[in-house]
RNA sequence: GCCGAAGUGGCGGAACUGGCAGACGCACUGGACUCAAAAUCCAGCGGGGUAACACCCGUGGGGGUUCGACUCCCCCCUUCGGCACCA
């Protein structure tokens, strides 16, 4: 590395010009359907196009970025494409403010956004791109809607809803976060309405047991998950009713303790209260359902909502014992999770305790602990643990573990009960009362009932023309064009299904379609799915860790069992990228703490700003923004500028292969040279540890700063010096494309260095001659010795015993034991 | 309440399998270059202590295992995230 010249600045507003002009001439990005080459499909989460890249968008999309590049040098063929989620709220409410069509806002803001995506140089096919508000694309949404249809998942239930009222529909249990709509935080309430549903339940226990299946998913994500779907395994128990024929069905994790059961209670909507509340109780308990139905799902569950019920003046029998027990409604109890009812045991469960002692209901002891004796009179709160049974019949003496699987046969043998799973989960709520998104395929005939709309007649385009007021019900309805239509099957007049889609509809199969994105004949060819199928790396934002994320599993394996792909999970690794943050919080307008990447684009250029998103912290992590480090990793990259750009001449004329046998300085650099190989390779490959790869690269281009200062040029070997430049340029290419493309092309290439092979290392060249050794005396460090890197272990311990400030310390004292690790440490332990 | 993750200099972070704590970067300090400044280059940079060494302390706190602990085990504290009347 030689004294420079007249030095050349680094212009990199003209370096990233040209070479984007480059890069779209060649359609360097472009990957072919089908090849030779094994297949690596990298995929970032798609944006909702809302005209403006943010700083968490820039993040994500260069953390995919370089993993794609990478994968692309270790000879891949990278699927790594680029889309739009881009129906949704935000379009129509803009449209509302400002009197732009919905479609033509977002296709503004789409046409915006992807030339800030060219910007920052990320290696997308453009080709592949989709947009889910395209005819083209959803025509496919409303199919695979109409897919679900005929295979009994879609179906249509007049249920209670979460309904926002700023948003002006409905959302899915997914949505609402604390009794809040998780867009807008608006308090949701309650309604009855009918809506489609999805039966996401059906697959419950395969979306629960599959996430075993990826390893490759944070831990996190998968608990999330697993908390959402709450499977709890127990058994369904029948209650006959006094004096009736029929029976009220309860389920429970706890059979073992059925014994206990001193009072049954249902959910004030259960479709049994009406009969089997005595007339005079009626009124009272009207009031008390109407009082229950009109509180917001938040008011009835969040805090220490006071425990209330009511008897209803009837009985029930308990199975075993054959006791009546009174039939109540509480507030506590929802309709909507097991059958509606619960089996009152206030002795061990501590909501049951609270209600009971409230309405002076008896508690009876089942399970004794060991070494302690429940009484029911004096305990202060119920006794969930493990004990043995009493007061329970034949079954007295049962450990809790032994009798939920002793009662359960036995509740079967009598055809009384079976074992059973309860979900949490609930079905997918996907009707929304909007304009922007799409239809759903649905016709409803008088004479027909609902009737799918054939497939040859989709999409069901969106009328334009609409007035977009949110009303509480659909645009459409207002579409009269819209609405009236013939019924497929008899040809009778018949009116549209005015709901659309909820966008996470479209998000669920995004990632099938761009295999396949201008397929005319289906949502994607077969072989082209099965080739790139399952997207080998997923990233985007935790925030989607329920939603999206679940839902596309849920898609993944209704498609799977269709036989319209072979896999059964969509994504094998998920990366979820921490937040952007700016003095500590989450940058949002409110605060005014949101830094724009325009700007910063425009003041240091992508490879800078590149650069410091991925140097600044581990991708996993929360990034704190520091515009001085922005500046740091703009020095640096100037620093590589002037260290290569004066050297290109002469590296482009030098030898390719070093000379076998080198010593002194020329040895050390060529080792610094495949040491930080192997150090960069290693951090991106296996742990995507970007900021550390970046780090090691740095600390080449200081060695190689050192190397130029101590060794005079006429010493200097060329090719080592070729092959530190050159690998520099290649390992610096992921994270930095421009100015790693445009040296490369200057140190006399002609191709792309994105078209290259990633550098392999060699092994025998990282050893050294000499280790520096550490000295420790009782665990503490007295010393360092250099010692040669064959010394026997025997030998580094003597030596180690020599030094004078060993010696000193030793003074006196005996030796006890010796351990030495080669080439890093002796301790030496004393008495 | 239940489940989970994380706590390291002034700051972002590193230490991968138990082996020199603080790589790399930022900030800061001193020096070189300059009429001067910027840029650049060189050096220093956990705390105490010393003229300089020595030495002592130090990875949220307390205990333990080990020749040796940021790393493993137990208890506790704090922060963040998820679930939250789910029978």
């Amino acid at each position: 590395m030689g004294v420079s010249g007249v030095e050349e600045r680094y212009n990199f507003h003209q370096i990233e010009e040209q070479a984007r002009k480059r890069w779209a001439e060649g359609e360097i990005y472009r990957v072919p359907d089908f090849s030779e080459r094994p297949k690596y499909y990298c995929l970032e989460m798609f944006p909702y196009p809302s005209g403006k890249l943010h700083m968490g968008h820039v993040r994500n999309y260069a953390i995919g970025d370089v993993v794609a590049r990478f994968k692309t040098m270790r000879g891949y063929d990278v699927l790594h494409p680029m889309g739009w989620d881009a129906f949704g709220l935000p379009a129509e409410n803009a449209a509302i403010k400002h009197g732009v069509p919905p479609a033509e806002w977002t296709w503004n803001n789409i046409a915006a956004m992807r030339e800030q995506l060219k910007l920052l140089g990320v290696s997308y096919d453009w080709s592949r791109e989709v947009a889910t508000c395209h005819p083209g694309y959803y025509r496919w949404t409303q199919w695979l809607f109409l897919l679900f249809y005929k295979h009994g998942l879609a179906y249509k239930r007049k249920a209670p809803v979460n309904w926002c009222p700023s948003c002006a529909t409905v959302l899915a249990n997914e949505q609402v976060v604390a009794g809040e709509c998780e867009r807008c935080k608006t308090e949701v309430q309650r309604k009855e309405l009918e809506q489609w549903f999805f039966k996401i339940t059906d697959y419950a226990d395969r979306l629960l047991q599959d996430l075993n299946k990826l390893p490759g998913w944070p831990d996190k994500v998968k608990m999330m998950q697993e908390n959402w779907i709450g499977r709890s395994s127990g058994g369904e128990i029948e209650f006959p009713i006094v004096g009736r024929e029929d029976q009220i069905t309860v389920f429970t994790t706890r059979p073992d303790t059925l014994f206990g059961v001193t009072y049954m209670v249902l959910a004030p909507e259960h479709p049994l209260v009406p009969s089997l509340t005595s007339p005079e109780r009626w009124p009272e308990v009207e009031q008390f359902i109407q009082r229950a139905r009109s509180l917001s799902e938040l008011d009835r569950t969040v805090g220490e909502a006071e425990k209330e019920g009511l008897l209803l003046g009837s009985y029930c029998l308990n199975p075993l014992t054959g006791e009546e027990v009174p039939i109540m409604i509480a507030n506590y109890v929802l309709l909507e999770y097991g059958t509606g009812c619960v089996m009152g045991v206030p002795a061990h469960d501590q909501r049951d305790f609270e209600f009971a002692r409230k309405y002076h209901l008896p508690i009876r002891v089942v399970i004794q602990p060991k070494g302690e004796a429940l009484d029911s009179d004096t305990m202060a709160e119920a006794y969930p643990g493990e004990g043995y049974l009493v007061n329970s019949g034949s079954f007295n003496g049962l450990k809790k573990r032994e009798a939920i699987p002793a009662i359960n046969a036995y509740l079967n043998e009598q055809g009384l009960g079976r074992a059973k799973v309860a979900y949490r989960l609930r079905d997918w709520l996907i009707s929304r009362q909007r304009y922007w998104g799409a239809p759903i395929p649905i016709v409803y005939c008088d004479h027909c009932g609902a009737v799918p709309v054939p497939d040859e007649d989709l999409p069901v385009l969106l009328p334009e023309n609409v007035s977009f007021k949110p009303t509480g019900q659909s645009p459409l309805v207002e579409a009269p064009e819209f609405v009236h239509t013939k019924c497929p099957s008899c040809g009778g007049a018949a009116r549209r299904e005015t709901d659309t889609m909820d966008t996470f509809m479209c998000s669920s199969w995004y990632y099938f379609r761009y295999t396949s994105p201008r397929n005319e004949n289906g949502p994607w060819d077969l072989d082209k799915v099965d080739r790139w199928m399952a997207v080998d790396q997923y990233i985007g934002g935790v925030e989607h860790a329920i939603l999206h994320l679940m839902y596309s599993r849920f898609f993944t394996k209704v498609l799977f069992d269709l036989k319209l792909t072979k896999v059964e999970e969509p994504f094998t690794n998920l990366l979820t990228q921490g937040m952007v943050l700016k003095d500590g919080t989450k940058m949002s307008k409110s605060k005014g703490n949101v830094v724009s990447p325009e700007e910063i684009l425009n003041r240091y250029g992508a490879d800078t700003t590149r650069l410091f998103v991925l140097f600044a912290a581990p991708p996993e992590r929360d990034l704190e923004w520091s515009d001085q480090g922005v500046e740091g990793c703009f020095r640096f990259l100037t620093r590589v500028w002037r260290l290569v750009t004066p050297l290109a001449g002469t590296v482009a004329k030098a030898p390719t292969v070093a000379p076998e046998g080198l010593v002194g300085v020329n040895r050390e650099m060529r080792r610094l040279t495949h040491l930080t190989i192997k150090k960069v390779t290693e951090d991106v490959e296996t742990r995507f540890n970007f900021n550390t790869a970046i780090s090691a690269i740095m600390e080449m281009v200081n060695g190689m700063y050192h190397y130029s200062a101590r060794v005079a040029e006429p010493d200097q070997e060329p090719a080592v010096r070729r092959e530190a430049v050159e690998n520099l340029i290649r390992l610096l290419a992921p994270f930095a494309p421009f100015m790693a493309d445009e040296l490369w092309g200057r140190t006399g290439h002609t191709g792309s260095v994105h078209k290259e092979a990633w550098p392999e290392y060699r092994p025998d060249l990282l050893v050294e001659d000499q280790a520096t050794v550490v000295v420790q005396v009782n665990g503490k460090v007295r010393d360092r010795i250099v010692v040669s890197a064959q010394a026997s272990d025997e030998a580094v311990k003597q030596m180690a015993m020599e030094q004078s400030r060993v010696q000193s310390l030793l003074e006196g004292k005996t030796v006890v034991k010796v351990v030495v690790v080669p080439k890093k440490l002796v301790n030496i332990v004393v008495k």
